[in-house]
DNA sequence: ACCGTAGCTGCAGACAGTGCAGATTTGCAC
DNA sequence: GTGCAAATCTGCACTGTCTGCAGCTACGGT
């Protein structure tokens, strides 16, 4: 299952990394507006006319993700069995995606600290995940035969699935402390599941992955009446693997 | 109730809106990349440096939306009911919001059709989304006692309220044709609290707006389970006013 | 009538991003 | 190993975005 690569491919991937990793790398230390797109090209090594060659603006190269990634999350996404339900299909690829970025543990790391220091390029991230946002629907107009310009179904299922994933995203501090970031999409999965149960102050969320229901009407002070979406289909979303 | 404004305010109000204006009908007409700053603010009757005075970028005057539109919605969003469930209230935020879209039905049709013919702007639009819903996430972490650091249950609601809201914008082609947009989203609210039922290939909503339960089990061929979140809790999401 | 302020303007300049052409490197066939 | 096509890297020229600054004008309040 090694995946073959020439010298070629491998001298452009390892651009594509340095480039990547110097503008993170500097970014995160003088901030996105102080950091030129020459400085980057310099600490990676390669002429300015090459960063272009990689990334097309200057922000895809701090929160673009990777080529081809929107391909492969759509096929993906078409090869669940057909019998699954859109948001169990959904779940698991979302699920896959949070599993890969586990993998780069200390890039995505690096990427999250540079957005909460710079708040002004979270929107900027949230339309990379537009970007593929729309793919998928796509895959979910196709699955359930359903035409996503003429029905509102693919797009709100995938609006609803990928509000998860950026919730989730974007609560995650990567490093030390409690990242399991798969776990905890399973978790949000499983509150929006149950209706979202609203939380109790001074509570935060301890529960297991299952996030099962409260065992009885808590007594704490209710501010707000419980609002939900609805009642609990655990197998409507639930672990899908 | 009428709002006095002198003539200075009313002239930067009337140079935002030739401006808003005139770009909206060049890049309708020859595309964004084909339209500069200097165009818009030629055709706007004014120079350049104005048109950096009242828009950030060249984007913001297409998509960006208006001045004090972020405080108006989190104020809207807190003076509701503390009693009102978040969901409830949202809702409740953004069928306003649509509504003062509908007010001015050409300009938001208008930039529909620049967005659906230019999708590169799409991510743009979604980032300007972005903006309102972190804003009501603090709102929703007040109402509800709850710290948005800590704890995932603001962000999670927002976005699942912001990705309805999305989906119908998206979905919504202004102008002629059945353009009733706050009616739209209490479709997709329901059809989100009755679990996201899967439609039936071919027969595009046609239901009335309180999205009624389908009066049994349709014969149509069934390629996917049921997906949905939940069973419809109606009273939870339902029509607030 | 006076003054402080806010918007409009031109100008200089940094920086982002593109098209083009040439040099170099790689993969592959012979 | 020789030759060739393609892909990458590179420098250069150029357009366009966006900012800081300083001067001007029009408005609003006193």
């Amino acid at each position: 299952m090694v995946t073959e690569i020439g010298r070629r491919d491998r001298k452009r991937l390892s651009t594509h990394w340095r480039l990547r990793s110097a503008a993170l790398r500097l970014v995160a230390e003088h901030g996105l507006s102080q950091v030129t797109v020459e400085e980057i090209a310099e600490a990676a090594d390669v002429s300015i006319r090459t960063f272009f060659n990689h990334f097309p603006s200057k922000e895809d190269v701090i929160i673009g993700l990777d080529p081809g990634l929107v391909e492969h999350l759509a096929e993906a996404l078409a090869a669940r069995p057909a019998t699954e339900a859109p948001l169990v299909a959904l779940r698991a690829v979302l699920g896959e995606l949070t599993a890969q970025m586990m993998d780069r543990d200390q890039e995505w790391t690096l990427r999250m600290e540079v957005l909460h220091r710079y708040p002004a390029l979270i929107p900027r991230a949230f339309a990379a995940f537009a970007t593929y946002e729309r793919a998928l629907a796509e895959v979910i107009g196709m699955r359930t035969q359903t035409d996503p310009d003429s029905d509102l179904y693919p797009a709100l299922t995938t609006a609803v699935a990928f509000g998860v994933l950026r919730a989730v995203v974007m609560s995650w501090r990567g490093g030390e402390r409690a990242s399991d970031l798969p776990g905890l999409l399973d978790d949000a999965f499983a509150r929006v599941s149950a209706g979202l149960p609203a939380p109790n102050a001074g509570h935060p969320s301890r529960r297991g992955r299952k996030a099962a229901a409260p065992p009885g009407p808590d007594g704490g002070a209710r501010l707000v009446e419980p609002a939900g979406l609805g009642r609990a289909t655990a197998h409507l979303v639930g672990s899908a693997k």
